[in-house]
DNA sequence: CGGAATCCATTTTGATACTG
DNA sequence: CAGTATCAAAATGGATTCCG
């Protein structure tokens, strides 16, 4: 989690630094369907992907699950904080929506 | 407007693409307090402001009218399909409460 | 498999000075 | 005031190699 001086004063902003980035919105996507294991997700690279959780995780938003196994098998999910954020990604496969219906009518 | 080709398939990934960046977001919470005046955005430089602007026009979300004044006035304000995206702002704020108020508590 | 660690290229962002 | 232009700095992205 944040400490409280680090956050903007404003909302928005505040919501922004925790899921600004070129893919923290689509990691979120894919966690919200399923926890799920590492790989698999568009065109992300390893590096990016892993930082990206990383960073979700020390912010509370997500969780990692380690089974301990051979070969390895690790799970990555929201945390219930981290479920608080689906309402945004909704709102954004809404808004995703309507505009593709906008271009296509034209 | 962009072309229906350079749009992802994935919903929330359009959205991305037309509102990531590290401003974008900040700027359609102040265009939508208001039409407003250049300027007068937090840290924001004027480069990174017009860029943003400019791209936001020529997807179809915000617009610009000029005054034809001297000295030079213009104002920025969201299109009717930009308005379309304050859901996104709302659950954003929204969360951004949240996320604040629960970092209170600790 | 699920990473970690490097190294580097590209993209974004930002600071400053200048113009009509 | 509302920008341009230029350049520097920083964030981000990606490829590759290595490890338990």
């Amino acid at each position: 989690m944040r400490a409280k001086e680090e956050l903007p004063e404003c909302p928005v902003a505040t919501a922004v630094s925790l899921i600004g980035g070129k893919w923290k919105l689509l990691i979120l996507r894919n966690l919200k369907e399923r926890p799920w294991r590492f790989n698999d997700i568009d065109g992300i690279s390893q590096k990016v992907l892993i930082d990206s959780l990383r960073q979700m995780m020390s912010d509370g938003l997500a969780y990692r699950h380690d089974y301990h196994e051979q070969p390895p098998r690790v799970e990555y999910g929201l945390t219930e904080l981290g479920t608080k954020m689906l309402p945004i990604v909704n709102s954004l496969a809404d808004f995703g929506n309507y505009y593709k219906s906008i271009i296509e009518q034209n």
